[in-house]
DNA sequence: CCGTTTATTGGACGCGGTCTAATAACGACC
DNA sequence: GGTCGTTATTAGACCGCGTCCAATAAACGG
Protein backbone atom coordinates (compact mmCIF):
# COMPACT_ATOMS: atom_id res chain seq x y z
CA UNK A 1 0.00 0.00 0.00
CA UNK A 2 2.87 2.61 1.24
CA UNK A 3 6.17 1.61 0.71
CA UNK A 4 8.57 2.35 3.65
CA UNK A 5 11.25 4.24 1.66
CA UNK A 6 9.41 6.79 -0.38
CA UNK A 7 12.78 6.81 -2.47
CA UNK A 8 12.37 10.62 -3.62
CA UNK A 9 12.48 13.65 -1.91
CA UNK A 10 13.82 14.81 1.26
CA UNK A 11 13.75 12.04 4.06
CA UNK A 12 11.54 12.85 7.32
CA UNK A 13 14.12 13.62 10.25
CA UNK A 14 11.40 12.97 13.04
CA UNK A 15 8.58 10.21 13.02
CA UNK A 16 5.01 9.76 14.15
CA UNK A 17 6.78 7.22 17.17
CA UNK A 18 9.45 9.69 17.75
CA UNK A 19 6.65 12.29 18.85
CA UNK A 20 4.24 9.69 20.73
CA UNK A 21 7.04 9.00 22.95
CA UNK A 22 7.97 12.47 23.53
CA UNK A 23 4.63 13.39 24.44
CA UNK A 24 3.86 10.54 26.42
CA UNK A 25 6.88 12.05 28.75
CA UNK A 26 5.38 15.33 29.06
CA UNK A 27 1.90 13.69 29.75
CA UNK A 28 3.16 11.50 32.31
CA UNK A 29 5.06 14.98 34.25
CA UNK A 30 2.77 17.74 33.19
CA UNK A 31 -0.45 15.92 31.98
CA UNK A 32 -2.55 16.81 28.66
CA UNK A 33 -3.63 19.80 29.09
CA UNK A 34 -0.86 20.70 30.88
CA UNK A 35 1.92 20.48 28.11
CA UNK A 36 1.68 22.40 24.97
CA UNK A 37 2.53 21.73 21.13
CA UNK A 38 5.47 23.44 21.80
CA UNK A 39 7.00 21.67 24.49
CA UNK A 40 5.96 18.36 22.50
CA UNK A 41 8.23 19.20 19.63
CA UNK A 42 10.82 20.79 21.08
CA UNK A 43 11.60 17.41 22.95
CA UNK A 44 11.41 15.61 20.05
CA UNK A 45 14.18 17.79 18.24
CA UNK A 46 11.86 19.24 16.01
CA UNK A 47 9.52 22.32 15.15
CA UNK A 48 6.34 22.84 15.77
CA UNK A 49 4.89 22.55 12.41
CA UNK A 50 6.77 19.72 11.88
CA UNK A 51 4.23 18.18 14.83
CA UNK A 52 1.23 18.87 12.04
CA UNK A 53 2.77 17.63 9.64
CA UNK A 54 2.73 14.40 11.90
CA UNK A 55 -0.91 14.88 13.81
CA UNK A 56 -3.44 16.80 12.32
CA UNK A 57 -4.25 18.13 15.77
CA UNK A 58 -3.07 17.83 19.40
CA UNK A 59 -5.72 15.85 20.47
CA UNK A 60 -4.98 13.20 17.93
CA UNK A 61 -2.56 12.04 20.53
CA UNK A 62 -5.18 10.73 23.14
CA UNK A 63 -6.04 8.09 20.31
CA UNK A 64 -2.44 6.66 18.83
CA UNK A 65 -3.38 3.20 19.85
CA UNK A 66 -6.82 3.51 19.42
CA UNK A 67 -7.02 4.89 16.08
CA UNK A 68 -5.49 1.90 14.29
CA UNK A 69 -8.01 -0.55 15.69
CA UNK A 70 -11.41 1.31 15.43
CA UNK A 71 -10.49 1.54 11.45
CA UNK A 72 -10.76 -2.29 11.33
CA UNK A 73 -14.58 -1.70 11.85
CA UNK A 74 -15.58 -1.01 8.50
CA UNK A 75 -13.40 -4.45 7.31
CA UNK A 76 -14.63 -6.24 9.73
CA UNK A 77 -18.82 -5.55 9.06
CA UNK A 78 -17.99 -5.78 5.30
CA UNK A 79 -16.71 -9.41 5.99
CA UNK A 80 -20.02 -10.48 8.00
CA UNK A 81 -21.51 -13.05 6.25
CA UNK A 82 -24.68 -12.16 4.03
CA UNK A 83 -26.46 -14.98 5.67
CA UNK A 84 -26.03 -13.52 9.91
CA UNK A 85 -28.80 -11.79 11.47
CA UNK A 86 -27.86 -8.13 10.98
CA UNK A 87 -27.59 -7.56 14.88
CA UNK A 88 -25.45 -10.82 15.05
CA UNK A 89 -23.36 -9.74 12.07
CA UNK A 90 -22.84 -5.74 13.80
CA UNK A 91 -21.85 -7.38 17.48
CA UNK A 92 -19.40 -10.25 16.11
CA UNK A 93 -17.61 -7.49 14.13
CA UNK A 94 -16.95 -5.28 17.40
CA UNK A 95 -15.66 -8.29 19.24
CA UNK A 96 -13.85 -9.26 16.55
CA UNK A 97 -12.18 -5.64 16.37
CA UNK A 98 -11.81 -5.89 20.33
CA UNK A 99 -9.81 -8.98 19.55
CA UNK A 100 -7.67 -7.22 17.46
CA UNK A 101 -6.66 -4.41 19.97
CA UNK A 102 -3.44 -5.22 22.11
CA UNK A 103 -3.93 -5.82 25.48
CA UNK A 104 -0.98 -3.53 26.72
CA UNK A 105 -2.28 -0.42 24.41
CA UNK A 106 -4.41 1.27 26.61
CA UNK A 107 -4.91 5.08 24.93
CA UNK A 108 -4.26 8.30 26.65
CA UNK A 109 -7.88 9.07 25.75
CA UNK A 110 -9.28 6.03 28.52
CA UNK A 111 -6.56 6.67 31.17
CA UNK A 112 -6.03 10.58 31.76
CA UNK A 113 -9.73 11.53 31.59
CA UNK A 114 -9.89 11.09 35.30
CA UNK A 115 -6.84 13.25 35.32
CA UNK A 116 -7.47 17.01 35.35
CA UNK A 117 -7.84 19.31 32.59
CA UNK A 118 -8.45 16.57 30.09
CA UNK A 119 -11.82 16.32 29.29
CA UNK A 120 -12.47 19.16 26.78
CA UNK A 121 -10.35 18.25 24.44
CA UNK A 122 -10.30 14.50 24.92
CA UNK A 123 -14.25 14.43 24.73
CA UNK A 124 -14.02 17.05 21.27
CA UNK A 125 -12.17 14.52 19.95
CA UNK A 126 -13.94 11.15 21.11
CA UNK A 127 -16.68 12.09 19.64
CA UNK A 128 -15.57 13.35 15.93
CA UNK A 129 -14.40 9.17 16.28
CA UNK A 130 -17.66 7.93 17.73
CA UNK A 131 -19.83 9.88 14.74
CA UNK A 132 -17.53 8.40 12.30
CA UNK A 133 -17.80 4.94 13.39
CA UNK A 134 -21.18 5.32 14.07
CA UNK A 135 -21.94 6.31 9.95
CA UNK A 136 -20.44 2.97 9.34
CA UNK A 137 -22.25 1.33 11.33
CA UNK A 138 -25.66 3.13 10.41
CA UNK A 139 -25.12 2.85 6.77
CA UNK A 140 -24.83 -1.51 7.31
CA UNK A 141 -27.80 -1.59 9.25
CA UNK A 142 -29.34 0.69 6.65
CA UNK A 143 -28.20 -1.61 4.02
CA UNK A 144 -29.27 -4.72 5.36
CA UNK A 145 -32.58 -3.77 6.23
CA UNK A 146 -33.10 -2.19 2.86
CA UNK A 147 -34.87 0.83 4.15
CA UNK A 148 -34.89 4.37 3.25
CA UNK A 149 -32.75 6.98 4.86
CA UNK A 150 -33.95 9.05 7.85
CA UNK A 151 -35.55 6.00 9.58
CA UNK A 152 -34.57 6.15 13.63
CA UNK A 153 -34.04 2.32 14.23
CA UNK A 154 -30.61 2.14 12.04
CA UNK A 155 -29.14 5.46 13.54
CA UNK A 156 -30.16 4.33 17.11
CA UNK A 157 -28.42 0.54 16.35
CA UNK A 158 -25.07 2.44 15.53
CA UNK A 159 -24.89 4.71 18.38
CA UNK A 160 -26.49 2.50 20.89
CA UNK A 161 -24.08 -0.34 19.88
CA UNK A 162 -20.79 2.59 20.30
CA UNK A 163 -22.39 3.58 23.23
CA UNK A 164 -21.95 0.04 24.95
CA UNK A 165 -18.57 -0.52 23.17
CA UNK A 166 -16.95 2.90 23.72
CA UNK A 167 -18.41 2.17 27.87
CA UNK A 168 -17.20 -1.04 27.50
CA UNK A 169 -13.38 0.20 26.38
CA UNK A 170 -13.86 2.57 29.56
CA UNK A 171 -14.04 0.13 32.14
CA UNK A 172 -11.48 -1.91 30.70
CA UNK A 173 -9.05 0.86 30.64
CA UNK A 174 -9.93 2.19 34.30
CA UNK A 175 -9.93 -2.19 35.40
CA UNK A 176 -5.72 -1.95 35.66
CA UNK A 177 -3.52 -4.36 35.03
CA UNK A 178 -5.35 -7.17 36.28
CA UNK A 179 -8.12 -6.63 33.63
CA UNK A 180 -9.93 -9.15 31.39
CA UNK A 181 -9.20 -8.97 27.26
CA UNK A 182 -10.99 -5.94 25.72
CA UNK A 183 -13.11 -8.09 23.99
CA UNK A 184 -15.10 -9.86 27.12
CA UNK A 185 -15.74 -6.59 28.28
CA UNK A 186 -17.69 -5.44 24.80
CA UNK A 187 -19.13 -8.51 24.25
CA UNK A 188 -20.70 -8.11 27.85
CA UNK A 189 -21.96 -4.78 27.19
CA UNK A 190 -22.64 -4.81 23.39
CA UNK A 191 -24.42 -8.43 23.64
CA UNK A 192 -28.22 -7.53 24.90
CA UNK A 193 -28.06 -4.08 23.06
CA UNK A 194 -28.04 -6.20 19.76
CA UNK A 195 -30.64 -8.57 21.38
CA UNK A 196 -32.88 -6.14 21.86
CA UNK A 197 -32.92 -4.39 18.39
CA UNK A 198 -32.73 -7.94 16.81
CA UNK A 199 -36.44 -8.61 18.84
CA UNK A 200 -37.66 -5.22 17.16
CA UNK A 201 -36.63 -5.67 14.01
CA UNK B 1 -35.58 29.58 43.95
CA UNK B 2 -33.98 32.58 42.11
CA UNK B 3 -35.53 36.12 42.32
CA UNK B 4 -36.13 37.74 38.51
CA UNK B 5 -34.68 40.86 39.86
CA UNK B 6 -31.60 40.70 41.73
CA UNK B 7 -32.18 44.17 43.45
CA UNK B 8 -28.65 44.60 44.19
CA UNK B 9 -25.52 45.91 41.98
CA UNK B 10 -25.32 46.94 38.64
CA UNK B 11 -28.45 46.09 36.27
CA UNK B 12 -28.02 44.03 33.68
CA UNK B 13 -27.98 45.86 30.42
CA UNK B 14 -28.08 42.44 27.73
CA UNK B 15 -29.51 39.21 28.42
CA UNK B 16 -29.34 35.23 27.07
CA UNK B 17 -31.90 36.20 24.98
CA UNK B 18 -30.65 39.42 23.27
CA UNK B 19 -26.96 37.28 22.64
CA UNK B 20 -29.09 34.46 21.38
CA UNK B 21 -30.97 36.70 18.73
CA UNK B 22 -28.07 37.86 17.76
CA UNK B 23 -26.23 34.77 17.04
CA UNK B 24 -29.16 32.93 15.33
CA UNK B 25 -29.19 36.03 12.75
CA UNK B 26 -25.30 35.94 11.74
CA UNK B 27 -25.37 31.96 11.93
CA UNK B 28 -28.16 31.99 9.48
CA UNK B 29 -26.01 34.34 7.44
CA UNK B 30 -22.60 33.08 7.76
CA UNK B 31 -23.11 29.68 9.38
CA UNK B 32 -21.60 28.57 12.74
CA UNK B 33 -18.20 28.39 12.19
CA UNK B 34 -18.45 31.54 10.33
CA UNK B 35 -19.67 33.88 13.19
CA UNK B 36 -17.07 35.24 15.40
CA UNK B 37 -17.77 35.48 19.35
CA UNK B 38 -16.88 39.27 18.68
CA UNK B 39 -19.61 39.64 15.83
CA UNK B 40 -22.35 37.81 18.03
CA UNK B 41 -21.13 40.83 20.92
CA UNK B 42 -20.81 43.41 18.84
CA UNK B 43 -24.50 42.72 17.07
CA UNK B 44 -25.72 42.66 20.44
CA UNK B 45 -24.57 45.38 21.48
CA UNK B 46 -21.93 44.62 23.68
CA UNK B 47 -18.27 43.77 24.60
CA UNK B 48 -16.73 40.59 23.72
CA UNK B 49 -15.61 39.80 27.55
CA UNK B 50 -19.48 40.25 28.37
CA UNK B 51 -20.72 37.28 25.90
CA UNK B 52 -18.31 34.96 27.87
CA UNK B 53 -20.47 36.07 31.36
CA UNK B 54 -23.60 35.06 29.71
CA UNK B 55 -22.45 31.81 27.69
CA UNK B 56 -19.43 29.81 28.65
CA UNK B 57 -18.23 29.23 25.11
CA UNK B 58 -19.32 29.90 22.02
CA UNK B 59 -20.50 26.32 21.60
CA UNK B 60 -22.77 26.76 24.10
CA UNK B 61 -25.10 28.85 21.88
CA UNK B 62 -25.45 25.41 19.88
CA UNK B 63 -27.46 23.77 22.87
CA UNK B 64 -29.85 27.06 24.03
CA UNK B 65 -33.17 25.11 23.63
CA UNK B 66 -32.02 21.51 24.92
CA UNK B 67 -29.98 22.30 27.84
CA UNK B 68 -33.00 23.18 29.90
CA UNK B 69 -34.30 19.69 28.93
CA UNK B 70 -31.58 17.46 29.31
CA UNK B 71 -31.13 18.87 32.64
CA UNK B 72 -34.50 17.49 33.30
CA UNK B 73 -33.34 13.86 33.41
CA UNK B 74 -31.99 13.79 36.68
CA UNK B 75 -35.07 14.78 37.79
CA UNK B 76 -37.29 12.75 36.39
CA UNK B 77 -35.17 9.58 37.16
CA UNK B 78 -35.42 10.60 40.71
CA UNK B 79 -39.22 10.87 40.57
CA UNK B 80 -39.29 7.19 39.50
CA UNK B 81 -40.70 4.68 41.77
CA UNK B 82 -39.27 2.33 43.22
CA UNK B 83 -40.90 -0.73 42.21
CA UNK B 84 -40.52 -0.11 38.91
CA UNK B 85 -38.09 -2.22 36.61
CA UNK B 86 -34.84 -0.56 36.33
CA UNK B 87 -34.66 -0.38 32.12
CA UNK B 88 -38.25 0.83 32.53
CA UNK B 89 -38.10 3.75 34.67
CA UNK B 90 -34.86 4.53 32.86
CA UNK B 91 -36.79 4.01 29.31
CA UNK B 92 -40.13 6.30 30.55
CA UNK B 93 -37.76 9.30 32.41
CA UNK B 94 -36.05 9.63 29.29
CA UNK B 95 -39.59 9.47 27.46
CA UNK B 96 -40.83 12.19 29.43
CA UNK B 97 -38.09 14.58 29.13
CA UNK B 98 -38.35 14.20 25.29
CA UNK B 99 -41.95 14.52 25.87
CA UNK B 100 -41.45 17.71 27.96
CA UNK B 101 -39.68 19.80 25.24
CA UNK B 102 -41.44 22.24 23.26
CA UNK B 103 -41.77 20.37 19.35
CA UNK B 104 -40.87 23.99 17.91
CA UNK B 105 -37.35 24.21 19.71
CA UNK B 106 -34.94 22.63 17.40
CA UNK B 107 -31.04 23.54 18.74
CA UNK B 108 -28.78 24.60 16.41
CA UNK B 109 -26.15 21.49 17.31
CA UNK B 110 -28.65 19.09 15.33
CA UNK B 111 -29.72 21.58 12.16
CA UNK B 112 -26.13 22.92 11.55
CA UNK B 113 -24.30 19.26 11.65
CA UNK B 114 -24.47 18.98 7.76
CA UNK B 115 -23.89 22.79 7.34
CA UNK B 116 -20.20 23.25 6.91
CA UNK B 117 -17.84 24.37 9.58
CA UNK B 118 -20.03 23.27 12.20
CA UNK B 119 -18.77 20.18 13.44
CA UNK B 120 -15.34 20.36 15.60
CA UNK B 121 -16.86 23.09 17.74
CA UNK B 122 -20.14 21.11 17.68
CA UNK B 123 -18.97 17.45 18.20
CA UNK B 124 -17.02 18.52 21.54
CA UNK B 125 -19.55 20.16 22.91
CA UNK B 126 -21.89 17.53 22.08
CA UNK B 127 -19.98 14.91 24.06
CA UNK B 128 -19.62 16.64 27.10
CA UNK B 129 -23.34 16.74 27.55
CA UNK B 130 -23.85 13.15 26.56
CA UNK B 131 -21.04 12.69 29.52
CA UNK B 132 -22.86 14.49 31.83
CA UNK B 133 -26.34 12.85 31.43
CA UNK B 134 -24.42 9.86 31.26
CA UNK B 135 -23.26 9.74 34.42
CA UNK B 136 -26.55 10.54 35.79
CA UNK B 137 -27.92 7.10 34.45
CA UNK B 138 -24.82 5.51 35.08
CA UNK B 139 -25.14 6.22 38.72
CA UNK B 140 -29.02 5.43 38.89
CA UNK B 141 -28.69 1.85 37.59
CA UNK B 142 -25.78 1.15 39.75
CA UNK B 143 -27.99 2.58 42.61
CA UNK B 144 -30.59 0.45 41.51
CA UNK B 145 -28.76 -2.46 41.12
CA UNK B 146 -27.31 -2.24 44.24
CA UNK B 147 -23.73 -1.48 43.23
CA UNK B 148 -20.08 -4.05 42.66
CA UNK B 149 -22.01 -6.02 40.15
CA UNK B 150 -19.82 -5.77 37.27
CA UNK B 151 -18.83 -2.53 36.36
CA UNK B 152 -19.90 -3.01 32.97
CA UNK B 153 -23.59 -3.33 32.40
CA UNK B 154 -24.31 -0.02 33.99
CA UNK B 155 -22.28 2.23 32.29
CA UNK B 156 -23.22 0.14 29.11
CA UNK B 157 -26.70 0.79 29.92
CA UNK B 158 -26.03 4.61 30.12
CA UNK B 159 -24.30 4.71 27.30
CA UNK B 160 -26.17 2.98 25.06
CA UNK B 161 -29.65 3.99 26.30
CA UNK B 162 -28.21 8.03 26.00
CA UNK B 163 -26.90 7.12 22.48
CA UNK B 164 -30.07 5.78 21.27
CA UNK B 165 -31.71 8.91 22.56
CA UNK B 166 -29.23 10.47 20.44
CA UNK B 167 -29.93 9.24 17.57
CA UNK B 168 -33.82 9.89 18.08
CA UNK B 169 -33.06 13.52 18.85
CA UNK B 170 -30.88 13.78 15.47
CA UNK B 171 -33.68 12.05 13.39
CA UNK B 172 -36.59 14.27 14.76
CA UNK B 173 -34.40 17.68 14.20
CA UNK B 174 -33.81 16.44 10.46
CA UNK B 175 -37.14 15.15 9.85
CA UNK B 176 -38.23 19.18 9.13
CA UNK B 177 -42.02 20.59 9.31
CA UNK B 178 -43.86 17.09 9.03
CA UNK B 179 -41.78 15.77 12.13
CA UNK B 180 -43.65 13.90 14.81
CA UNK B 181 -43.07 14.64 18.32
CA UNK B 182 -40.30 13.98 20.00
CA UNK B 183 -41.09 11.62 22.45
CA UNK B 184 -42.44 9.26 19.82
CA UNK B 185 -38.65 8.90 18.32
CA UNK B 186 -37.06 8.50 21.62
CA UNK B 187 -39.59 5.90 22.55
CA UNK B 188 -38.77 3.96 19.01
CA UNK B 189 -35.33 3.87 19.58
CA UNK B 190 -34.69 3.60 23.10
CA UNK B 191 -36.85 0.47 23.94
CA UNK B 192 -35.26 -1.87 22.25
CA UNK B 193 -32.01 -0.50 24.20
CA UNK B 194 -33.95 -1.20 27.43
CA UNK B 195 -36.01 -4.80 26.01
CA UNK B 196 -32.11 -5.85 25.74
CA UNK B 197 -30.74 -5.17 28.80
CA UNK B 198 -33.83 -6.06 31.08
CA UNK B 199 -33.00 -9.81 29.44
CA UNK B 200 -29.41 -9.41 30.54
CA UNK B 201 -29.91 -8.26 34.32
C1' DC C 1 25.64 21.20 -11.72
C1' DC C 2 20.66 21.49 -12.37
C1' DG C 3 15.59 20.45 -11.82
C1' DT C 4 12.27 17.80 -9.01
C1' DT C 5 10.26 16.22 -5.08
C1' DT C 6 9.41 16.16 -0.31
C1' DA C 7 10.34 17.64 4.69
C1' DT C 8 11.26 21.11 7.59
C1' DT C 9 11.17 25.66 9.22
C1' DG C 10 10.04 30.49 10.63
C1' DG C 11 6.76 33.89 10.78
C1' DA C 12 2.55 35.67 10.80
C1' DC C 13 -2.37 35.50 11.50
C1' DG C 14 -7.18 34.48 13.43
C1' DC C 15 -9.91 32.71 16.92
C1' DG C 16 -11.51 30.92 21.41
C1' DG C 17 -10.94 31.31 26.10
C1' DT C 18 -8.93 33.14 30.61
C1' DC C 19 -7.48 36.58 33.67
C1' DT C 20 -7.04 41.10 35.97
C1' DA C 21 -7.89 45.59 37.03
C1' DA C 22 -10.69 49.49 36.26
C1' DT C 23 -15.11 51.51 35.91
C1' DA C 24 -20.15 52.08 35.83
C1' DA C 25 -24.75 51.59 37.66
C1' DC C 26 -27.59 50.43 40.99
C1' DG C 27 -29.69 50.13 46.27
C1' DA C 28 -29.06 51.01 51.05
C1' DC C 29 -27.70 53.61 54.73
C1' DC C 30 -26.14 57.79 57.14
C1' DG D 1 -26.07 64.51 48.83
C1' DG D 2 -22.29 61.44 49.90
C1' DT D 3 -20.49 56.90 50.80
C1' DC D 4 -20.29 51.99 50.85
C1' DG D 5 -21.09 47.34 49.07
C1' DT D 6 -22.58 44.77 45.23
C1' DT D 7 -22.80 43.46 40.60
C1' DA D 8 -22.22 44.12 35.37
C1' DT D 9 -19.52 45.70 32.00
C1' DT D 10 -15.38 46.81 29.84
C1' DA D 11 -10.58 47.22 28.03
C1' DG D 12 -6.42 45.12 27.84
C1' DA D 13 -3.28 41.74 27.77
C1' DC D 14 -2.11 37.01 27.49
C1' DC D 15 -1.86 31.94 26.07
C1' DG D 16 -2.51 27.99 23.06
C1' DC D 17 -4.34 25.66 19.06
C1' DG D 18 -4.61 25.52 14.33
C1' DT D 19 -3.81 27.40 9.53
C1' DC D 20 -1.32 29.45 5.92
C1' DC D 21 2.64 30.81 3.12
C1' DA D 22 7.04 31.48 1.58
C1' DA D 23 11.72 30.02 2.11
C1' DT D 24 15.05 26.51 2.64
C1' DA D 25 17.21 21.91 3.11
C1' DA D 26 18.05 17.24 1.79
C1' DA D 27 17.63 13.67 -0.96
C1' DC D 28 17.09 11.82 -5.92
C1' DG D 29 18.04 11.34 -11.25
C1' DG D 30 19.58 13.56 -15.28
Amino acid sequence: MNDPTPHVGRPRRSSKRTLEEAAAELFLEQTYAGTTVDQIAARAGVSRNTFFNYFGSKSDLLWVDFDETIERLADELAAAGAEDPVMDAVRDALVRVATSHPDDRVPWALTQVDLMGTRDDLEASGLRRFMKQSAIVQAFVERRLGGAAGLVLPQAVAFAVLGAAAAAAGVWASAGVGRRPLATYVAEAVGPVCAGFAQAL
